[in-house]
DNA sequence: AAAAAACTGTTGCAAAAGCAACATAAATGA
DNA sequence: TCATTTATGTTGCTTTTGCAACAGTTTTTT
């Protein structure tokens, strides 16, 4: 993160202080929410991860979205016109907080004083959001897996300061996020590695240039 | 938008109540600011339009964003770790409103009523950023040029209310917004048309399924 | 009003990416 | 522990895409 905003312990706070939110526990494979009925919904994951899944009028089925502890989504965060339907599903065992918008708005013009805090420290979720949905459309922009493979792996590098660094993502999930064919990504990597420009040992990554 | 919020309004009281706050005019082709200092700098659009560059190692040009009028942008919310220079340049005469995040924040904290409800009311940005966001996302992480811009004119279809709308982009700048080579977006755009999805006359679109 | 710049429309060709179909390895769970 | 599921790794083939190179329009600028 780039602010020195607490999550976590706002988190802690909110989960405690506010009759409006609901805590639900979901098994690996549940539905958290659907983005199908119009309720204002935001979560926030409070432990394991979930996938938001894009299912199109084809039955293909598209990672859209993957959300980690902190992390925060839902209808609220999403464009009410496209014609898809949306499942956020419990990749891992998981406990999620949920609010909506319309409640935090409405408390909060009854002077609330809780609910101010939480506004304000709302701001700071939705822009860490913003961040790292900018960081997915920068690398979404490249024209070719070879650039998006190298500019995810430059960020890996630059943010854990190492030549070296281990991908948080099973090599699935990253052709999910980079939307590309998994084939094909795994043969860019291949032609990265045979090119010089990096090594590969598992799910270990360094840079050679 | 989503949320009934009266941003217009918002901004209008913001730009003269704030002596934090700095208000610039640019002409067309003007670079507006750039995301290599690190100044947590905030930019909002009063008038005009904005576009984000980037230019890659090869010099190569995208344009990773658009901004119109109450759009917010800004190094604030862009990811630290790449290593691209991104710039935004006044595509048209404008006049942008700057603010840093940190200024905002202290402000808040020594209590000052009008950064109260500047920040309450810098979350409704923020989420109306993110869904814009979300919705380019979308459109991104459709696998071919087919799927992005039938995705898309039916976007446009539904939030005009019309199976016959007008581009809201040149189609350069569509080719850009859908990060795909002008001239094969071309391509399948007659190639819709021959196959009866749609018809087009200039930059009016019908939907015909 | 002429010149320059930007946008649209088109095409052939080469490169890249998606798809299908595997074999193998690793992880999960009954 | 054994079976089942999930992930990795690979390859041939086909389709899609990007690139280059145009000509013709429209818009902007001088």
């Amino acid at each position: 993160m780039d602010t020195n905003f607490d999550k976590k312990n706002f988190i802690e706070k909110f989960k405690y202080s506010c009759n409006k939110v609901q805590i639900k526990k979901f098994l690996k494979g549940e539905t958290v929410t659907t983005y199908i009925e119009k309720r204002n919904q935001i979560c926030i994951v409070l432990d394991g991860e979930v996938d938001l899944i894009r299912y199109d009028f084809n039955g293909n089925k598209t990672i859209i979205g993957h959300f980690i502890i902190d992390d925060i989504f839902g209808e609220a965060l999403y464009p009410t016109n496209t014609n898809n339907e949306l499942f956020a599903v419990a990749k891992k065992n998981s406990e999620i907080l949920f609010f909506t918008y319309d409640s935090l708005c409405t408390k909060c013009r009854r002077n609330c004083d809780f609910h101010k805090e939480l506004t304000s420290n709302l701001s700071e979720l939705f822009l860490s959001q913003i961040i790292s949905l900018n960081l997915r459309i920068e690398l979404l922009t490249k024209r070719n897996i070879r650039g998006k493979i190298q500019s995810y792996f430059e960020i890996l590098s630059k943010s854990t300061l190492h030549r070296t660094f281990t991908l948080p993502f099973s090599y699935t999930d990253l052709a999910d996020f980079l939307s590309v064919d998994r084939c094909a990504m795994m043969r860019e990597i291949k032609s990265l590695v045979d090119d010089g420009f990096i090594k590969k040992n598992g799910n270990k990554i360094t840079l050679l240039y």
